[in-house]
DNA sequence: CATGAATGAGTGTTCATTCAT
DNA sequence: TATGAATGAACACTCATTCAT
């Protein structure tokens, strides 16, 4: 049956979920997955090849989550600053909506060995409208000269960094902060 | 008797080093770490009371290895900027001189449960002369009017950040690179 | 999916049962126990949450088997003296039925916390119909008017502890030996 | 030196006497014993060639301060009856005397593989006199014509069965009890 | 004599994965 | 498809014993 099949999958990514943040990830066994998953193990390998393929789909499933709302109102064509301001502005959202889930996310990030390296790639790639936006900001200098890692540590690993500060003491972002945020990822990027 | 042998104990702790940067700390076992360091399991256990007990004192001796660098040439009475970037560049330093044992850190830093509670603290706890600066900088209305951990997340994250992605490229962070962490890490920060 | 298999617990209750009389129940080892059975380690972990589990288990089936035996022709309406050497004879044959069993729940009987406690009831408690003869002889002054326990000691506890001989010296009490003991128990406890 | 020898033996036999009845013998580890006396391992070694050694040297070392006590007394030439009550005495007296002792020399009785075979005599070997008396009452015709083991299950057994049971329970044989058992002793023994 | 250091073999238990139904 | 049963390898940790001083 086909929404069985369905359930069960969405079951699972849950369970990888509430036990990564429940448990940690270090006592993360496919086990425990699959009992709070309500299914049995064997069950799971039917989904899955194996464990880290699972957590590969798992990441991949979150990663889409938080770059579907990472381009809300974003106008690749409209004033750079406020395009800037936007993509973070949408991204200290997604993390703030699916905490538990970017709680996830960093995790994968900080431990590339969990998932297959093909599905992985670290330095947070957001793809290729992040790109533009970057070799735009570059190119008419609004931006410093620099790599693009660097502005990555700037913003969403400055806000990220936050997030997980908060959510380990059982907070999110508040608004104010994600103002304060944004604004000095601006402040630090923008060319004078 | 036979005498304590320094070099054992120097010796895994190296391996702990080694053995989380080469496997991931989730392949981190005490059977692999004795292994690595050339002496039994059972050896391990007379230097420490547990796993939890090994990894803390390797977290110590890393933090405390790091923290002897930050405070060179640091005077609480200099110049606010200049000491600013003075700290941030000596972080910065000490992660370069120790790249692994930085890239260990971090990991014990993200995976708090790694290390029992008393010898761990979070949210990158640089002790009371970063304390004091960030309150001097508040009060003469020097850098922005904010919480202290969003000041961690553009300064000593950042750059950990920055530093994170080029070794994980098997790089270390070039000149150009600090040099460009701290203006951006001053520019995000200072109150304008 | 694969049926449960019956034989594998039987195996593993019979092979507790010969390494404790071979090796003594301090080397009884839950590797061993799984070899003799011909089952892997972690298959008994699937039958049994623990070794104090398994053991605990182990012992209530022998304690069944035993108890079965016991009140075999026992009609607690008939007279006292018939019954009473009834029980002891019953028990008598009990253990001789099961020699390994009876040294097996010898172990656990002297060993109360090899099991849970729950599971188990020290200083052989044979139940109710037991303590209802024992009353039943003290109203009608057929016995001292001693403690149970005392009873106890001088009736199940002689009979075993001349079985425990026997059963060392590789043999098991004779049927000679058993009436022996039946009319020095009742030498000992009747009121004169 | 000479006395310190001494005492750092005693103070192993009092650890094994201690742990066995704190922890159990299962949990009877060199390194506890050790430990509980103050002493370390490896000197434990030099005054005894192996575990089983010591505990062999424990276990005669209080079963001479039982037999010590035995034949206090006692009187090969008196009337048989009072010698054998006088013998039971003597021996109830001892387990009262030393409560833990006697427990752990029950542990070593039904644990036979716990010291070496030429140490261990089991069946309650309780030497020559009580050969001679229990020779004796068979020729004078005043027991039952049974076998030896027989006779120990009811008497000496029969005592250390009710001691084991209060031990277990707190307490030691009250004055009264020791007066019961002696009686059943002989009522079940004794040829009518 | 005394002991801290050292270890190979073992402890109970859990792991990710596969099998048979 | 679904799953309880099964397992070899690994897990953290302890054992009795020996070594070197």
């Amino acid at each position: 049956m086909r929404t069985k099949d369905e359930s069960k999958i969405e079951a699972l990514h849950q369970a990888v979920i509430d036990v990564i943040n429940h448990d940690g990830y270090q006592n993360l066994s496919v086990a425990k997955i699959a009992k709070k998953a309500g299914v049995s193990v064997a069950t799971l390998y039917i989904y899955y090849s194996d464990k880290k393929d699972m957590l590969g789909k798992v990441y991949l499933k979150i990663k889409d989550l938080i770059d579907a709302k990472l381009f809300n109102e974003f106008d690749p064509q409209g004033p750079f600053e406020q395009q800037f301001k936007r993509l973070l502005r949408n991204y200290a959202d997604a993390i703030c909506t699916y905490p538990e889930k970017a709680a996830v996310m960093r995790v994968f990030n900080s431990n590339p060995n969990l998932v297959a390296e093909d599905v992985y790639s670290q330095s947070m790639d957001l793809g290729k409208p992040v790109a533009d936006l970057y070799r735009h900001g570059l190119e008419e200098k609004l931006i410093r000269q620099y790599e693009p890692e660097i502005f990555i540590s700037f913003t969403f690993n400055a806000i990220d960094s936050l997030a997980q500060i908060r959510f380990m003491q059982g907070k999110t972002l508040t608004k104010d902060e994600v103002d304060q945020l944004i604004e000095m990822a601006w402040a630090a990027c923008k060319q004078n």
